[in-house]
DNA sequence: GTCTATATCCGGATAGAC
DNA sequence: GTCTATCCGGATATAGAC
């Protein structure tokens, strides 16, 4: 009765245009890339550009949402088979990286506002807040049930980690190295690092100075472990 | 026999469009300031502004070098007579809250380019990397010959110590917070808790742990330890 | 609801005259 | 060194086709 299977035209159009500007933005970057581009290529108006995308930040968004997607996806299917802590947490990093390395010029460009909460494509804005969410839910899957990890410091280990992985994006997309071949050894050596460190924090010993982070980021409005 | 005393309207003129352009940034925010506003609050034509600063973003690495040079002589004086570590660090970083806490909106908007290595304004770009030296050297300063940190572990934890900095800030610009009372409990928080790891991680228990950071950060082109 | 066409605003940046 | 005129592209507005 209501619309079934209509709009053959309506949302596929949508995406189809998200796909021609994402390899436009690929090709010239963000801002080499412009709407009338866009448009043009799409084979639409202008003004049918911006009635699907109010603006070309909104083709960011939607352009996270894709790869949160396909990266939860990946890493799914990467960790299925997979007990191995240290290893899973490569895996999730490394899908994520497979995924955006054809992107960084992307990355690079839209960089300059992921940062300030207001903006909203930042890493920390309310539109983003469900991408994030699911983001660090990965790292949490990666975790999994790991006895190295106690039960309740898990939620502030997957966000740790997920902070380390921003931190480790961020040299990313400034990469230039064959390969990303150096930040593939600096994912490695972080994890590492984790690895090694997390008993340590994990131990009775400093117990009181993980509830002191933690009460600090509470604080601060940087995490709240569940209730 | 060159240019000797001339000039008296030329660079005065370039420090009158900085102030003016400074004001208004704080007042009406980055992207809220036009070229055109910054030209006719001085007085001049978009041209004659585009003459002095050849671009927006030139104002703000004027910006950028004014702070760090105020900020290096407030910390200086700030270090004079304390002798502890921990307040050391405290003085450090309470005096560039102190010094950017009406630029809060100004910094927000630039934040937006603070992270691409390409953009001119970014913390890691060519362009900066005198007020980055300056920067981290201040925290060198503040270290000084404290003994709860070995010679050789210094030039890596002045180095922690900015990147701490810069998240404190990232939390600073969007910290809504009376008199970003937030921000100052981080920074305490996270003072405390750097002076209390500071010494187990430089213990020699964990002496190829720090070699292992040292290698992973050399190698990612990160840090340079001094030979 | 989906789209075209077009005109317009706005602001960063540049060119060229003076 | 300073000005005016202009370009360019993001964004908006409008009127109307289907």
């Amino acid at each position: 009765m209501t619309t079934r299977k209509r709009r053959p035209s309506g949302e596929a159009n949508r995406e189809h245009i998200l796909s021609i500007a994402l390899g436009l933005f690929r090709e010239k970057g963000f801002d080499g890339t412009t709407m009338r581009d866009i448009a043009a290529a799409a084979g639409l108006s202008l003004g049918a550009a911006y009635y699907w995308f109010p603006s070309k930040e909104a083709l960011v968004l939607a352009y996270y949402a894709r790869q949160q997607d396909a990266h939860a996806e990946a890493a799914r299917g990467a960790l299925e088979s997979i007990p191995d802590l240290r290893a899973r947490l490569g895996a999730v990093m490394h899908a994520k990286i497979d995924m955006l390395k054809d992107d960084r010029k992307l990355l690079r460009a839209i960089l300059r506002s992921t940062l300030g909460a207001d903006e909203p494509t930042s890493v920390f804005s309310e539109e983003t807040s469900d991408v994030r969410r699911k983001a660090i839910a990965a790292f949490h899957v990666a975790i999994g049930e790991d006895e190295s990890i106690p039960e309740d410091a898990r939620p502030l280990f997957a966000q740790a980690l997920w902070t380390l992985h921003l931190g480790l994006l961020l040299y990313f997309v400034n990469d230039t190295s064959e390969d990303q071949g150096k930040t593939r050894a600096l994912v490695d050596g972080s994890l590492d690092l984790v690895c090694k460190l997390a008993p340590l924090i994990a131990s009775p010993m400093l117990g009181p100075m993980r509830a002191e982070i933690t009460a600090l980021l509470e604080n601060a409005g940087l995490f709240a472990a569940k209730k």
